[in-house]
DNA sequence: AATACCTATCGTAGATATACGATTGTTTCA
DNA sequence: TGAAACAATCGTATATCTACGATAGGTATT
């Protein structure tokens, strides 16, 4: 228990620019591409990105409060964007902030770019 | 009956470079986004895509020889595709060949890339 | 400890998606 | 004209998605 493991601050994307050698193209690329842009399939789902884009970071009431949705829908939105990988939520107190995962944006990037 | 306006050779994507003004944020292009990305999400779809992409055409037959779906099922996702404006199908005589609509797939990314 | 606040999950109803076989409608070839 | 070839559409069964209200669970505040 010496070196205390110190975890960055929730949501600071710290600098991560390693390259992803992940194959763009194939049978797994593929694959991974659909869940992906299925992911992002549904406008919410979209404007959800664009507000945590722009803030780089979101508290979930916040969302809610941007979408003319109710409270349990806003968070199957997030929950399928959660398990597409694409964001990330951090408990932060009584309240859960969420973020985009930078790294897996990326990869769609790259995905969609590979077409 | 004068002139006959000349249609281009079938899917010869003629060099269309003409930039898209649409703006790449915003509920109109968060709607576009989602209408694109629920058309790749399915990974039949995407492998239809790369096919179009590589040959840069192709004959429906040829699709439905890659993938191991009923030839039904290939008809419907590429009618997905097509309700998307991803692809475009010409008939050509007896077959219909596909391929991709490059201003749509352009646009796309440019929405992609704007996350 | 009790309360208030915030979010996730459950249950559910209606809509949409996915897959297939069967059928229909073209177009070409014999 | 008839037959063969190709692709779209129809009909259908199953599965997934979407939305909501209601409920549960966890954290701060009183």
């Amino acid at each position: 228990m010496a070196v205390p493991l110190k975890v960055p601050p929730a949501c600071a994307p710290f600098a991560d620019e390693e390259p992803d050698l992940r194959p763009v193209e194939g049978r797994e690329a593929d694959e991974e591409l659909s869940i992906l842009a299925k992911a992002l399939g549904h406008p919410a789902r979209v404007q959800i990105m664009r507000l945590l884009v722009r803030r780089n970071a979101c508290i979930c009431g916040d969302i809610v409060d941007e979408l003319p949705l109710a409270q349990s829908t806003v968070s199957q939105h997030l929950k399928v964007l959660k398990e597409a990988g694409l964001i990330r939520g951090e408990i932060d107190g009584p309240r859960v902030g969420y973020c985009v995962e930078p790294r897996v944006l990326r990869r769609l990037k790259a995905l969609v770019g590979s077409l």
